[in-house]
DNA sequence: AGTACTAAGTGTAAATACTACACTATAGGC
DNA sequence: GCCTATAGTGTAGTATTTACACTTAGTACT
């Protein structure tokens, strides 16, 4: 046991919160746990901090590690650190709240984590720790910045029409939208740009593809 | 040097920014270091969290501990963990934004810290640490929540009149107010109820006094 | 070539919310 | 009773948001 300190020093792990868009729902990402406490049990991504890396390296670090998942948009959550939240030792826990493109949502299993799977936000398994409660608060963080910031466009390719668009409002918002009402919004805000390509999918006529105009800054909106 | 580990260990501490009114300004609470690194500068109030302590609870324990301030709107803001921010070991700050009501601003300088003293937020002070980084985004934050919820209640006492309130809110959003249209808005929220208690305060037609209906609770407007 | 099918794309009118603005009411001090 | 100072009140114009239905442009099939 090399790493002596004069006072009791806890221990500090990130764990991630990872949402897409699969199948028309909201998703998260999971991982089995493939080490005792919890050993089989479903968790969020995430592990210990090391000594010389950032926090949010740290939680990027883990996630590619268990999942494979990298290139994504992410943001401090929320840092738990109950006393008694993990039975092993004081643990406090930097939490990340992120959104990955429905483009590249593959995954694969790594190290740690035996296992790795998206999971619907209403089908969810018993969780290890007190990672059901981050994932409360991380779905709350969503919901509030769908309102007021362009958070969405983070959950879709680069390129897109703006019925994709309007259709990952809808599911982020559990309401239908009205169609003009949607285009002449978005439109309006004058963040996108046509790309001037189309996309033709099936026996109609074909969208406009639109990008975001700025696509990493989640702006303010409203 | 007894706690010892097998991997190494951060420290974590808390650190808290209070904001308060007086003078009609808004002022933030500092105190200055009494011990190394940075002895003799100012400081945000805070400290090493103990090893069964929630984190909260110590950011209120310092807080009381240092400046004697206690009983205030306390929610977490944002945890800084940059592998340098302190020259002594790698410590990871959990920082509070915190606000205390106008009729509740005495401070008493405590144990660790020389000296606490509000300072008004445009003459402050040189800070130790990346405190002036933690400062600027609780700003931020004030900034922000002052728009969308009732967090400007937490700044005035339990009663207060319309025009205080409309004071308040002038201060925090640095521009004046319509009476008129103020009232119309605050009142069709209908968080105030009248306590039909009135208010003399010199020559002039007496303020009807309100209390938020809720007055623990900051709700999410608009 | 013509027709059926499907999603893309478009405008207007009514309702609602926001903004600007000035006088009357009620207390204390003299 | 008159002066002074802040409390308290309504309305009209403007901007924003909402509700709503048809035309367009492609593919597939005959």
């Amino acid at each position: 046991m090399p790493y002596c300190y004069e006072y009791p020093h806890p221990a500090v792990t990130t764990d991630v919160a990872v949402f897409t868009l699969r199948q028309q729902q909201l998703q998260l990402l999971l991982v089995r746990r493939g080490e005792d406490p919890y050993r089989g049990m479903w968790a969020l991504p995430g592990g210990f901090l090391e000594i010389d890396e950032d926090l949010e390296s740290c939680a990027k670090r883990e996630l590619k590690e268990e999942t494979g998942v990298s290139d994504l948009y992410i943001e401090q959550l929320f840092t738990f650190g109950r006393p008694d939240r993990d039975p092993r030792e004081r643990i406090i826990s930097v939490t990340y709240f992120a959104l990955v493109p429905s483009n590249k949502l593959e995954i694969r299993a790594g190290s740690d984590a035996a296992d790795a799977a998206w999971h619907s936000l209403n089908t969810l398994p018993e969780l290890a720790f007190d990672h059901a409660e981050i994932i409360q608060q991380a779905q709350e963080r969503l919901a509030a910045k769908t309102l007021y910031s362009t958070i969405a466009f983070q959950l879709l390719p680069p390129t897109f029409t703006l019925s994709e668009l309007q259709s990952v409002y809808e599911i982020l918002r559990n309401e239908t939208l009205d169609k003009r009402n949607f285009r002449k919004w978005i439109l309006s805000l004058n963040l996108l740009t046509e790309t001037g390509e189309k996309r033709m999918s099936g026996n109609h006529r074909p969208a406009k593809i639109y990008q975001a105009t700025n696509p990493d800054h989640v702006e303010i909106i409203r």
